[in-house]
DNA sequence: AGCCCGTCCTGAGGGC
DNA sequence: TGCCCTCAGGACGGGC
C-alpha cells in the first residue's frame, strides 16, 4: 500500500522514465478511474508533454504542457510502469498513455481503488482530498506548534487522526504503527490527551521515519514496486506492523494485533499503554 | 464541526 | 479438489 515513501520513489522513478514524453492517445480499459469524463479525458492529453511530476502527500501531480495536471491517486495496488506496445495488456492494465515514440505508461490497478483528476493546473487545490490536506510532513509547513494545535481540536484516537490526512499529510496504515511504537503511545490515546514531550517526540518520529523510508525505496508489504519493478527495502526496518506473535524489539513482549479505526493495528502492549 | 460508517474492488487464505 | 466466507484497506460521501 503505498504511503508518501512508496508515492516519493514512485514519482522520482518515473520522472526519469518519462520526462519530455509526448503523448499520442491514451486508452482507457475501466473508466472508474478517471473521474472525469472519459473521452474529454483523452482528448485534453494527445499532444501534451510530460513536463515534471510533483507529489502532495499520497497524491501523483503530473504536470503536463499547456497548464493541465493530472492528479492520480494509488489507493492500495495501482502501480506505473513503462512498457512497450508489443506487450500484450493484462487484466489489471486500466489505462494505458501512448507515446509518440512508440513506448507507453500503463497504470495497472489489481483493486481498481486508483482514481486519475485532469485539470488546469492550480485546480488541484481546490480538489476534495488535497485541498482539506494537512501540511507536507518533510517540509517546514510541519511545525510543533501547528501539529500541536491540529492534536487539540481532536478527541478521537490518534492513529485515526494521523490516518485521516487532514492533520499531516501521507502516512497510512504502516507508518502510523511503526512511528506510534517509536514514541511508545498507544494507538487509542485520544489525540488531545498526548503530552507536549509526546508530540514532540511524534513530530520528530514522523520525519525521520519517512525519510530514512525514502532512502530505502519504500516497504514492500504486499505487491509494492517502484516504476522500475523495484521492490522497496524498508519492511527490513519495520518493528510493528506485521510482526503479531513476535517480540517487542525493545522489551520482548508479544506483539499484539487489533482493528483501530478499521484497520489491522500493531502495538507493544508493555511498552504502548492507554493512559 | 467532528465523527462514524458504508462503499468501492479482487485475490489470498482458511475452513470444511 | 473446490467452494464459500472473511479479510486487506485509502479516501470520500452521507448521515447523525
Amino acid at each position: 500500500m503505498p504511503e508518501l515513501p512508496e508515492v516519493e520513489t514512485v514519482r522520482k522513478g518515473l520522472l526519469a522514465l518519462v520526462q519530455d514524453k509526448t503523448i499520442a492517445t491514451v486508452d482507457v480499459y475501466w473508466p472508474k478511474i478517471i473521474t472525469n469524463d472519459t473521452a474529454k479525458f483523452q482528448k485534453a492529453l494527445q499532444g501534451k508533454v510530460i513536463e515534471t511530476i510533483d507529489r502532495r502527500g499520497k497524491y501523483l501531480l503530473f504536470r503536463f504542457s499547456d497548464n493541465l495536471t493530472m492528479v492520480s491517486h494509488l489507493r492500495m495496488e495501482g502501480k506505473y510502469h513503462l512498457d512497450t506496445a508489443v506487450t500484450p495488456i493484462d487484466k489489471h492494465t486500466h489505462v494505458v498513455f501512448n507515446f509518440t515514440d512508440g513506448t507507453q505508461l500503463r497504470y495497472a490497478d489489481v483493486r481498481k481503488f486508483g482514481r486519475m483528476t485532469l485539470g488546469l493546473t492550480g485546480f488541484e487545490q481546490s480538489l476534495s482530498g488535497i485541498a482539506a490536506l494537512g501540511p507536507e510532513p518533510l517540509s517546514k509547513a510541519f511545525t510543533i506548534a501547528g501539529f500541536t494545535q491540529a492534536l487539540k481540536k481532536h478527541h478521537k484516537n490518534i492513529k485515526a487522526v494521523l490516518l485521516d490526512q487532514h492533520t499531516v499529510a501521507g502516512l497510512g496504515n504502516i507508518y502510523c504503527d511503526e512511528v506510534l511504537w517509536l514514541c511508545k503511545i498507544h494507538p487509542l490515546q485520544p489525540a488531545d490527551t498526548l503530552t507536549a514531550k509526546e508530540i514532540k517526540a511524534l513530530h520528530a518520529a514522523i520525519q525521520i521515519e519517512l525519510k530514512t523510508a525514502i532512502a530505502a525505496g519504500g516497504t514492500t508489504i504486499r505487491s509494492y514496486v517502484d516504476a522500475s519493478g523495484q521492490q522497496g527495502h524498508f519492511q527490513l526496518q519495520l518493528h510493528v506492523y506485521g510482526r503479531e506473535g513476535q517480540p517487542c524489539e525493545r522489551c520482548g513482549t508479544i506483539i499484539e494485533k487489533f482493528k483501530v479505526a478499521g484497520r489491522g493495528t500493531h502495538i507493544c502492549p508493555k511498552e504502548q499503554q492507554l493512559r
